[in-house]
DNA sequence: TTAGGTGCAAAAGCTTTGCAATGCT
DNA sequence: AGCATTGCAAAGCTTTTGCACCTAA
């Protein structure tokens, strides 16, 4: 579980400071949860509640969050990266369903790749720590509206 | 199978002009075989057979070629998007084992998502017209270097 | 002929960086 | 005090666009 204190707490063992902006930043990141957010969003947040805060500030951030390993870059190919928190405890991934047709992207939780690991990993000689599945197609809604195309 | 008179003909048909540039360009794309190339190495190509060619002549062109389905986007977080040849024939996808120490790029053919696609199709009503799978970790070449870490 | 294509240079957008000032620890 | 951090502005990148000129069909 992350909460703000065990984040804050990371930062120091790893010899970063702890400023205002950052616990901004990291106060915005926890009401973004799950999302796929963009840098620019969090910028957003954070400048609602402290509206100083540079944006360079919430890259610099973001670039260390990801380097603490906790968030992940993801790319939707909008225009911009894509970030979300990280489950530390869990190696339960989750793979995401993305629709050609509006964009919207849905969550799926299912771990049916671990046999698929197994075998990579003794067939292709490879040390897998993580992956990522993008299912693109129609969603529910756009479906019905793309069948006569 | 996807030879340069193929694509010519399917430029026509849309109602694209065939321009020298286009033909180079199709021609450096035959070169580039399966490889994951950039807009920048696939202009490099052509600039060796025609240095006339504008860089904004093949990002024109690419665009052409990826909404004729004859080349896919990929992204690698190397800083530019990249593109391969697809394989119009078959349904035949392959996945990328990505090493996070040195970048190698290793194919992968395998379609073991069929029955995950299945279930994905009627669980969460979304149908799916392709997938991508990205796997990091550590190559063989890298895992011995890294163990020690 | 004429609609689409080309090259150049400029613009766009996201992201990074240099630097002087600031502020954790 | 010492060194990471900040905000700003400028620079860097890839990619897109405007425009006048060209060219395949």
């Amino acid at each position: 579980m992350n909460n703000e204190n065990q984040i804050v707490d990371a930062l120091r063992k790893r010899g970063n400071k702890v400023t205002p902006q950052r616990l901004v930043t990291i106060e915005v990141l926890m009401t973004l949860g799950q999302q796929h957010f963009s840098v620019e969003e969090l910028f957003q947040g954070v400048k609602q509640r402290n509206p100083e805060v540079g944006m360079s500030t919430i890259y610099r951030t973001v670039q260390i969050l990801e380097e603490m390993g906790l968030i992940t870059k993801r790319n939707f190919d909008d225009g911009f990266a894509r970030y979300e928190l990280c489950e530390l405890d869990e190696k339960h991934w989750h793979h995401h369903l993305i629709c050609v047709k509006c964009g919207k992207v849905i969550e799926m939780q299912d771990d049916f790749l671990e046999a698929l690991e197994k075998e990579i990993e003794e067939k292709k000689d490879f040390i897998i720590i993580n992956h990522e599945l993008k299912v693109y197609g129609y969603c529910s809604d756009c479906y019905g509206i793309t069948k006569g195309e």
